[in-house]
DNA sequence: TGTAAACTAGACGCCATTGTCTAACACGTC
DNA sequence: GACGTGTTAGACAATGGCGTCTAGTTTACA
């Protein structure tokens, strides 16, 4: 399991393939036992054991069990940045289909970055031990979290600019369209569930209508509501 | 500190009143310390320390260290659940100042449930000790966060009956309800903190707002329908 | 005041874990 | 083939936690 062992990219001369490999190879067994057990629970010995490594190269790399962590930290942090400023960098530009485009977003963000590996073990990790780790993790949410909203505020601003959607402040709503992407999500993640395709669209579907009930450019008339109020809207 | 000590109520005979106390007493500061440390990281020592009470006694009560976890978490759910019913039950009835009594609400809700010192804990739990205890919390979900959307939808569904909202799915819309009353105070309580009471009200406010602007009748004529839409929608 | 139950303090064995150390092994380079 | 770097397996001491046991003390009630 976890073959990190193939050969990898060969960078430099020398045995820095081997290295680099059994580096990555640490961090994925340890990411992986440290989400299952906590810091505590965790034992160096099973993290060897299912990196398939000695305990004593971890050491080596890793002076000792502290510093694995922070590094299996920081290591998880950065991929789940930049995995959300890729998926903002997704977000609809203009107003043409924004029901089904805002939905195929929200669904990206739910996948990609809540729901998914990392998304799951940053909330544990941030909760469990946020206080003993405080400027790691303060440092994550300022760069992290802390400017999704003020990017999503940005780029629902654009829309609004357009004409496309009606907003008085740009920052609550781009935190409540989040939190309505997650509404129907949330007791699924809190108890690590990963949910199927077909969960995650009918979620962001359900966001995206209410969403837009609410700051959609007619109020109330597009937004998902059957035909009929539609034409008697307008 | 924590002078559970104090003489407290006498139940029966007997020695009734200091064996619970000092159950009690085991109990908040295993609830505290597991809280903190996990149940990998808690030491019973440091339980026994701060219930100012020996070893022992610890393990008289509770035959081990899983019982007392497993005692824990079970008197944590029950007192949340009772709040969370308690809440659930100061629902506004009728549409007068819906805005203000649904605001009120949802202040209640963050400030009582979700953001209170149990509701924290078993978040935390719930993430951390949740595959290890599959039934426990999976009991515990049926019964508390599971019917609070059946009961909140219901809530709602009577305040539409009343024409005061206009909603398609009940259940969808209560749990973005709550969705929304958390979207401004998410990353506070995912980082632990506690919202005061400004902000418990700013966020409970905004909710609403979006809630209504969403479901609300009001939001309905704006949108240019006539009120009697509100009939058609249930 | 006497008795039984609960509590305390501390010692104890046991076990898992951490982090170090050593001797042997693998592999690529000179 | 010699060499250096990285890896491995296992032994090792030290630590700390769990759960048991015992002897002595407190508490509640008759």
């Amino acid at each position: 399991m976890k073959d990190r062992m193939t050969p990898a990219v060969r960078i430099g001369g020398h045995t820095q393939r081997g290295q680099c490999a059994k580096r990555m190879s640490i961090l994925d067994a340890a990411a992986d036992v440290f989400c299952r057990q906590g810091f505590a629970g965790a034992s160096i010995d099973e993290i060897a054991a299912v990196a398939c490594v000695s305990r004593q190269t971890i050491y080596n790399h890793y002076r000792e069990k502290e510093t694995l962590f922070v590094a299996v930290v920081e290591d998880v942090m950065t991929r789940a940045n930049a995995m959300l400023f890729s998926v903002l960098s997704s977000f609809p530009e203009n107003a043409d289909d924004l029901e089904d485009e805002l939905t195929a977003f929200a669904v990206r963000l739910n996948k990609n970055c809540i729901c998914n590996h990392d998304g799951k073990f940053l909330r544990k990790l941030v909760q469990t031990e946020g206080e003993r780790y405080p400027h790691l993790f303060e440092s994550w949410r300022q760069q992290g979290p802390g400017k999704l909203t003020n990017a999503l505020s940005a780029l629902l601003a654009r829309l609004a600019h357009k004409g496309a959607l009606v907003i008085d402040d740009f920052d609550i709503a781009a935190r409540q369209f989040v939190a309505l992407a997650n509404a129907d999500l949330q007791m699924m993640t809190l108890f690590g569930e990963t949910p199927s395709d077909e969960e995650l669209d009918k979620a962001a579907r359900n966001a995206v209508r209410t969403f837009l009930k609410a700051y959609g450019r007619l109020g109330a008339d597009i937004a998902g509501r059957p035909p009929e109020f539609a034409a008697i809207a307008s």
